[in-house]
DNA sequence: TTTCGATTACGGCAATAGACGATTGACGCT
DNA sequence: AGCGTCAATCGTCTATTGCCGTAATCGAAA
């Protein structure tokens, strides 16, 4: 990935018909001062202040290279990426259990344990759970930041995620799709009804998906029993 | 398509410790000869052999975008062939149109341009934006995993997000607070109705919600104006 | 108001880029 | 052998880059 934003900044520097204003662009997006540049690159600000007011109407490719090596030397060097940007303030009212189980699970343990009802049956239930969350699902439509997921997921993506207050369905698999990291199972407890779409959502992604009829404090239970 | 192509070989070649040799590597593959390019470009054949056997350690920067274009244009000339055999990613069928900006453009200034009306009064559209990508959001929903999220974010998630084929809205929300990445904008073109919870999960992420009833045909066109 | 840090504008200069033309070499075809 | 095409090398010249230092400007803080 470094090398490709690597790679795109230089590209972008090198079409641009103003290559100075480019250079401004990028120098701001990653918060770094012209001072900064300057003394990264040992040379005088007032070169970097030339450069970007456009002064070299064609710098050169070397010039070019050094300064976007700059620019991701400094910001790796701060530890400040896109990614790291995002706020780490967690909400966690959403999350009702979870558990991390001593010794992994089968699914299809795991899904009698709860009596649930496979409504993707051409999903393999012979699969390897480490762990369970049990999300409010109403509540996590509100208050989880793409971050929480991560809490959600806890020390494995090998988890089941059980959700409550399922409506149609549509939403938590729709989240689970944009989300780069995949539970192994995905349970629906006492749902409305299941809508077709997340049934085919779940099929997209390879994710069974079962429906549960037991309270919640009856399926927390049972699920605190195994493992 | 053609643009990211054409910022791929220029990246490539600025970053090139060796530009010379990376220009005539992509002039093969091109399938153009030096005489060729030459011709293209009103120089001299010996220019070419020059800069290609590494005479000039620094190109400037619009000798490399006059090579680089030079290559595309007489591709073009000859059926695109190259330029379709080289596409960097396949283009999904959502992505009705994505653009990096040259120059970062206000928020405010691109919400005027699609006649778009702000959905989040308290959210600043003082914002800078560095590109947009405008996605068929009823094809988004079976057709695109996280992974290709990151496609329609491009290469900087200070974007503008365009959804069209929106209902209610809830759907293009709840993936956007799943996944990690955050647009600066999001537009709804032309939606049935914004649903409440829509704008509420847009002011919970602190992104401004804007809505046009533009075509889409004049909104990608005026998009493409900006920048 | 003064101070300071950041940025800008510009003169100056050595080194290099951009481009030309002449010459040479390799190859394939007639 | 002669010719055309493609490519390589190199001397040369003009324009521009890469960089310095200096002075001025700007905005924020004391």
């Amino acid at each position: 990935m470094r090398d490709q934003v690597r790679e795109k900044i230089a590209g972008e520097i090198c079409l641009s018909d103003e290559p100075g204003k480019t250079i401004r662009k990028w120098r701001e997006q990653f918060k770094i001062s012209q001072q900064e540049l300057s003394r990264h690159l040992g040379v005088s600000p007032s070169v970097i202040s030339d450069y970007e007011a456009g002064r070299r109407k064609s710098p050169g490719v070397v010039t070019v290279r050094k300064i976007v090596d700059a620019f991701l030397e400094i910001d790796e060097k701060t530890g400040s990426n896109i990614l790291k940007q995002y706020s780490l303030a967690a909400k966690t009212d959403s999350i009702i259990s979870i558990k991390e189980f001593a010794v992994e699970v089968l699914a299809s343990d795991l899904v009698s344990k709860i009596q649930g009802e496979n409504l993707t049956p051409a999903m393999s239930l012979e699969k390897h759970i480490h762990g369970y969350t049990v999300i409010d699902s109403v509540r996590a439509i509100t208050s989880l930041s793409s971050f929480d997921y991560l809490k959600i997921y806890g020390w494995s993506s090998q988890r089941a995620l059980i959700f409550t207050g399922v409506r149609f369905g549509r939403s938590p698999m729709i989240a689970i799709r944009a989300h780069p990291l995949k539970p192994a199972l995905v349970v629906y407890q006492k749902p409305e009804q299941v809508d077709e779409l997340a049934i085919r959502l779940a099929e997209l992604e390879g994710i069974p998906l079962v429906r549960t009829q037991l309270a919640v404090a009856e399926l927390v239970d049972n699920l605190q029993s195994l493992g």
